[in-house]
DNA sequence: GTATAAACATGACAAAAATCATGGCTGTGT
DNA sequence: ACACAGCCATGATTTTTGTCATGTTTATAC
């Protein structure tokens, strides 16, 4: 293993980085891979620890070299919504820096997480000389954009027993199993998944306990097995 | 009126358009402009006229010159669901040409509309070349992200009510006041505004009854008139 | 102008979901 | 091992929201 003793040193070489092939940076011209190389800093962030608020002004973005975030927006009435789920090979904090905006939400490790920090003015600087790199992230953009007008329209039209039978689906396609095969390879909260649902904590558990009763999970402390993914799907009614 | 005739002969051009400013194609490099006016094709939709359709493949984009276009998602139960509201000026259909899948939603027409189409060769060879509107086109994105992330935000965690409020300051700050600068200037049906909250075409007429009984507008048919703006924004109870 | 359909409106009711209350469980630090 | 806090679980209740039914108004086509 390469990157092992990398990570160590506290300053992985993009270029071996084991997340080179998943990130976008894999579009980046050689030459701008060692610029990236030389400036940025590598950082671990324990479980819990917050890597940037809401309301703050970015300095660069974020790669993730290993590890599980969320990223959080807090609502009018200080409740908050996961947006997005994200690990090894992502990148986050490149939408308000691109808008030249403060962040408009907060990212939290939720397990000890490897980070690497790329300065704005040269994740600009590239931007503005790799095109193809730049073409990658408005596709990313692009993407982004399409899966969060779906979660919209099913916040908007779902009830929350089929938004939440779609969230494990979602949560087992982002962060998959454990070796067993069926354990979610993450723990979060009942109310982390409420909130990932957008619904109470109190209706998170109670329809877990039902799905659990109709057999398609096992449920054990914060363990999440999917033992019927057929009849998940169904319950979470998707067409698309 | 430059514009004027140009639009009746059906086909305008860029560098005189009358959007050339509040379009994104205005940071376009002049020799792309005069591309795009030798390649574009001028068209005219009537009111309730679809543009393109959910699932069906993009050959290019379209750039608004005047009128007014919702863009729609169809729920898997069927239901419509907007997800945005499009002016002269705003370019659609870039969505799915970026990410290369076909269209995720479908657009019409909300009045006689003169759209303009940009073949998707042409649209992407510019691209590529023009840096500076690749980085303008990463920043809509990213706008268009953010923005839908907060719709997202409020669909988990607002009730209906305040939903609704915040869907007619949304109207205006989208279309304006007719010139009487009380009465929204488009026309939507009260089926059309459910499907922007979220909930179902009844609770919108009540709650437009209730509001205009708590004096905050007043309804005239498809028109609705905001007589009492902070009032609404209370309502909505918006922080961001 | 009149017929017809679509949109609007309102009441009654049912269903869904949030909130409140309480108790048990689990993990953590001492 | 023990106390404590935070999380999980469940029941009871209220609130919100959706659905169904019905009548009225408005727009549209002939």
């Amino acid at each position: 293993m390469v990157s092992k003793n990398l990570i160590h040193e506290g300053s992985p070489v993009c270029q071996t980085c084991a997340q080179k092939n998943s990130s976008v940076f894999c579009k980046a011209k050689v030459e701008y891979l060692s610029e990236i190389t030389g400036q940025k800093v590598s950082n671990t962030f324990k479980k819990g620890q917050t890597i940037f608020n809401e309301g703050s002004y970015p300095f660069g973005v974020f790669c993730i070299n290993s590890g599980k975030v969320k990223l959080t927006h807090l609502g009018d009435d200080g409740k908050e919504q996961i947006i997005r789920l994200l690990k090894g090979g992502d990148i986050i904090g490149y939408r308000a820096l691109l808008s030249g905006e403060r962040y408009s939400a907060t990212a939290v490790a939720l397990e000890d997480t490897h980070i690497c920090f790329i300065p704005k003015e040269l994740f600009i600087h590239i931007l503005k000389n790799d095109a193809a790199l730049t073409f990658e992230m408005m596709k990313l953009l692009a993407d982004e954009l399409h899966k969060t007008e779906l979660k919209m329209t099913h916040l908007a039209q779902k009830p929350v027993r089929e938004r939440l039978a779609e969230i494990l689906l979602f949560i087992e396609e982002t962060y998959g199993f454990e070796e067993d095969g069926i354990t979610l390879n993450v723990r979060l909260s009942r109310e982390e998944i409420a909130n990932l649902v957008g619904t109470a904590t109190e209706s998170t558990i109670r329809l877990l306990s039902e799905f659990k009763r109709d057999n398609m999970v096992e449920l054990d402390g914060k363990k999440i097995k999917i033992i019927n993914q057929k009849k998940l799907a169904k319950t979470a009614n998707l067409q698309d």
